[in-house]
DNA sequence: ACCTGAACACCGTTCAAGT
DNA sequence: ACCTGAACACCGTTCAAGT
């Protein structure tokens, strides 16, 4: 990738240093690094970014644009709750190592509102006032972004054990003590290192179906 | 905090590391600070840790120690829950930027392992099988260390964002633009930036709710 | 207006040497 | 056995200078 004079944009700095990130992980993310993948000095990047923060809050917004790219919300509240978080999920397990970078952070960017937006829109329609809506906003997206992390970690992580030991996790509960952890013990083959999917999709149909149950108490008065 | 010949441990480095982070914040967390903190040569805590890696995993697991401390299971599997995971996230929230560092981490040490041995042993009290007590274990094992990585973020973020400029936070909420964000102006009164407790235990009390629920039918049958 | 290059004040980690 | 000190290969960021 060589960059031509005037070619330098946020944008294609955002989209380059998420190929980095894909490709060679979080070590690469680093001003020279970045700049000779672009074919330019790396202080040029500061004419874009403020810092390396502002440049990391950039990428992870960006994430959310793409989880939200073409998607329109339906008239099932439920259905676009559960669409949207999904979407994000996917787009972050396709990024884990951006999604561990920038998940914990709140951009307060155009990606992050039109997610907050959608949100509150269906909790609105499931009939939920304002500030209830508010409070149930938070758990799920705290739950979406918290289980992207989480779950992107337990991605790379298990992608870099793999490398190295293959089962060594699995492996690991196994071998605990099976005076001290009885419940560990039992549970070991049920405890494997990649089904991230399931638990997901666990937490958020018992989410969901908590909020419903909510909804229809509320409905009812 | 000088040294002499031979003080030197594990422990005693977790420990002051930790309050390092407190006071000074991820920052302070470099070899030659925490060198120049003990009274030591930086390059003598390689003695006790492989790499930066393995301290931060040390300090990450401390915290689930202390969130240990002294805790007895009771009886009610839904308060025996309910307890463990509100003293994690106590202690998360007193170490924020510790667990910050340290949440999205899978130790696998001794901590670690207790907290998956307690909830596992409260979801067998419940009536689960091995097999689903693992999968709802991973949802709210999940659900704790989330929120805690999410809360301490929001912590952390707020108070220095805080020292900036008062309010700054959620008047950008309120100053979404009507006509795109509609719902967020709406709810831009109850979108505060440091409530995050309510919404933690809300989180806390919808999944318990549903788990309750899944293990009545289950039980009936 | 946009990019460069040198410079500053840092990092983690290794390894031979000291006590 | 435990700690030190120099060295290596990096960092983010600033700022004056170039085109």
């Amino acid at each position: 990738m060589s960059t031509a004079r005037g070619t330098l944009s946020a944008d294609l700095i955002v989209r380059e240093c998420l190929k980095m990130l894909d490709d060679e992980g979080p070590a690469a993310l680093t001003f020279r690094r970045i700049g000779k993948h672009l074919g330019v000095d790396p202080t040029a990047l500061y004419r874009h970014f403020r810092n390396k923060d502002e440049l990391i809050l950039a990428i992870a917004d960006s994430l959310m644009e793409e989880a939200l790219d073409g998607f329109v919300p339906g008239e099932d509240w439920m259905q676009t709750i559960r669409e949207l978080l999904r979407r994000s999920r996917s787009v972050y397990m396709a990024h884990p190592h951006a999604a561990i970078i920038g998940t914990i952070r709140v951009t307060r960017r155009e990606g992050e509102m039109r997610i907050v937006e959608t949100i509150l829109d269906a909790l609105a329609k499931a009939g939920f006032e304002p500030a209830e809506a508010s409070r149930l906003y938070r758990v799920l997206d705290d739950l979406n972004l918290a289980f992207a992390g989480l779950d992107a970690g337990f991605r790379v992580m298990s992608a870099e054990q793999q490398a190295k030991d293959v089962g060594a996790w699995s492996k690991e509960y196994a071998l605990a003590d099976q005076r001290e952890f009885p419940r560990i013990a039992a549970a070991a083959p049920y405890l494997p290192d990649i089904e991230e999917d399931p638990t997901f999709e666990l937490a958020l149909e018992l989410m969901l179906s908590a909020i419903a149950h909510r909804a229809e108490q509320l409905n009812r008065r």
